[in-house]
DNA sequence: ATGAAAGCGCTAACAA
DNA sequence: TTGTTAGCGCTTTCAT
């Protein structure tokens, strides 16, 4: 059906590494006359033919395709509605890869179902991994990877230095926060985090925010860490014995969300008598009500260093260091004031 | 490197064609032994092999892959920010693809690079083009495309019925709009369209309005129809005058954005001013000030329909309809309120 | 119940 | 300057 080397060499009268060559300028050994260059030309226009990219790669044993996989607790990540986490993550990957000549595939396998096919199956010259639940069964997949990959949102010495990682620096993020809400004059603050998810980062987020808040004089104790499983009850019942606490930073996002959201509906005014940071500033912090002071991870060149990374992994280039670490942010919005004055 | 069934098979000693029958139930004319089908598992087990999913498809002359062209002004789409247009239409695309077994692939060729590559370099099955700038070169190039193809957002017949087309009721989408601020009061109501970017359907939707208007016993003439080149240069002029309308529907939801903010810039409150209606309505309607009262084109559905189609035609079946309608809803929001007395 | 051969479209390596 | 051979990993067809 379609048009193949084969018929453009015999219009032309010629074998086809002859067209390979003059047309792609492959089989490098051969050498071409101006004449026959050009009759292999037209021969290729009068046909209409065009390569068949599938059949170069399948010969050159690449790709050129990178995969994205989705770690996440939902069969595949909704793009139209909700926070812009994995659209922001895809702007980066697609830049990254478009600029050296990759594409972007997003497929079951990859977006919810079962990555460790797609992790093998000649699919994909190299991947990125997002968004990790931190488990054992995890990392042994990871590990087991048999194409290069990069993840993001991990520490490379969690899976001993050997998979690049990219990651923002959650440390200094969270300090953007506590210093935010000290400089409102808060005092009594309090974390919020997902147990359901156990994401990668929680616990350096949790991490960094006690000691924040260590290095201001102020000693976490458990009563100031509200953890939430996935079904929210904690999260309900804490809101609604009226929190001693003015203000609250919410490991992410979606979180922070919900505690506006039902913190709005036990009657608590967000952000007078209460304060919420969130964690990623995409432009759904922009959407809520009031909109959401939140730290903004650098989605976007998170997915472009993690493309670079993958790169040069692929290239079988030396990686030049194991692990990125990007700075954050601050986008102060609308759910963070000075505390009541009580 | 990769375990191939070569080696499989010569573990199992047994050929090839015995591995792919036992391990894929391919070659269905060849019937295995139970014991040498363990052997065969067994083997492949402990040499961890996987089916390189491309040999398959390469043999089989099939991608299981689907494109997505971005026929817009832009190099490629951004998700991250603005309208979720692009995000909206994906999701349909993936749920649409994943359902029938296929892949979505971004790659720059499609995301505004030379589609006319990607058209036939067989790297998919098929393609679906969305957003059309209707001119002469863009249809002879759909015309031309080597793969089945759908069209969103254009009419079959404008392209002699011979390409699916999936589309959004625009007269109805239209006439929700007059009826929404018809009932609020509104009677003096302008049109405002791009004339840079020809959509395919911005004349659809005018054509619409105009007879919407006409029923209700109103003639347009061309004072009330806001045309806005590239530069907004015309827009600007028109908010300058102070509009005489009272009520302005946009030909979509950037436009409908730039008068918002034009018109505050000149001091007109919007919504009680000047009420402006836009068209989409993704949930970047929500993120601006006021938020938009929009039509809201059913994208996601838009975007499924349009797999629908398109594997349809792939699997050479015949498509039971070769344009697709899809009706429109109204999202009452901000930026629409009775027109100021007098 | 099993195997051998052939070929998808392309290009690297080696002739001529 | 040009051609031949061979093979990427898989599956269909035909033979045993």
């Amino acid at each position: 059906m379609a048009v193949t080397m084969r018929d453009v060499a015999a219009k032309a009268g010629v074998s086809p590494v002859v067209v390979s060559h003059v047309l792609h300028k492959k089989a490098a050994t051969i050498r071409v006359g101006e004449a026959t260059a050009e009759r292999v030309r037209q021969a290729a226009v009068e046909l209409g033919y065009s390569c068949n990219i599938w059949a170069r790669n399948f010969r050159a044993q690449q790709t050129y395709t990178i995969g994205a996989i989705h770690g996440h607790g939902f069969p595949r990540p909704i793009l139209s509605s909700g926070s812009r986490y994995f659209s922001a993550l895809l702007d980066g990957l697609m830049e990254g890869a478009f600029s050296y000549g990759y594409s972007i595939t997003l497929c079951k396998q990859l977006l919810g179902g079962s990555p460790n096919d797609a992790m093998s199956d000649g699919r994909f010259d190299g991947l990125v991994w997002y968004s990790t639940l931190d488990s054992e069964t995890t990392a042994k997949m990871l590990l087991g990877c048999s194409v290069p990959l990069v993840l993001v949102h991990s520490r490379s010495r969690d899976f001993g230095g050997v998979i690049p990682t990219v990651i923002c620096d959650n440390d200094q993020g969270i300090g953007l926060a506590v210093d935010h809400l000290f400089g409102l004059g808060h005092r009594r603050i309090a974390y919020a985090l997902n147990l359901g998810w156990q994401y990668a980062e929680t616990s350096l987020r949790l991490t960094a925010f006690r000691e924040h808040m260590r290095r201001r004089g102020i000693a976490i104790t458990d009563d100031d860490e509200i953890r939430v499983d996935t079904d929210l009850s904690e999260l309900e019942a804490y809101i609604a014995r009226r929190p001693r606490h003015t203000a609250i930073v919410a490991n992410n996002e979606g979180l922070a969300a919900e505690i506006v959201a039902r913190a709005q509906r036990h009657g608590i005014a967000i952000p007078y008598e209460l304060s919420v940071v969130g964690f990623d500033s995409t432009s759904y912090c922009e959407e809520i009500r009031p909109t959401l002071t939140a730290v903004r991870q650098p989605l976007v060149e998170l997915g472009r260093r993690a493309i670079d990374l993958l790169v040069q992994r692929i290239r079988g280039e030396a990686c030049e260091q194991p692990e990125v670490v990007v700075p954050c942010g601050l986008d102060v919005r609308g759910s963070t004031a000075p505390p009541p004055c009580k």
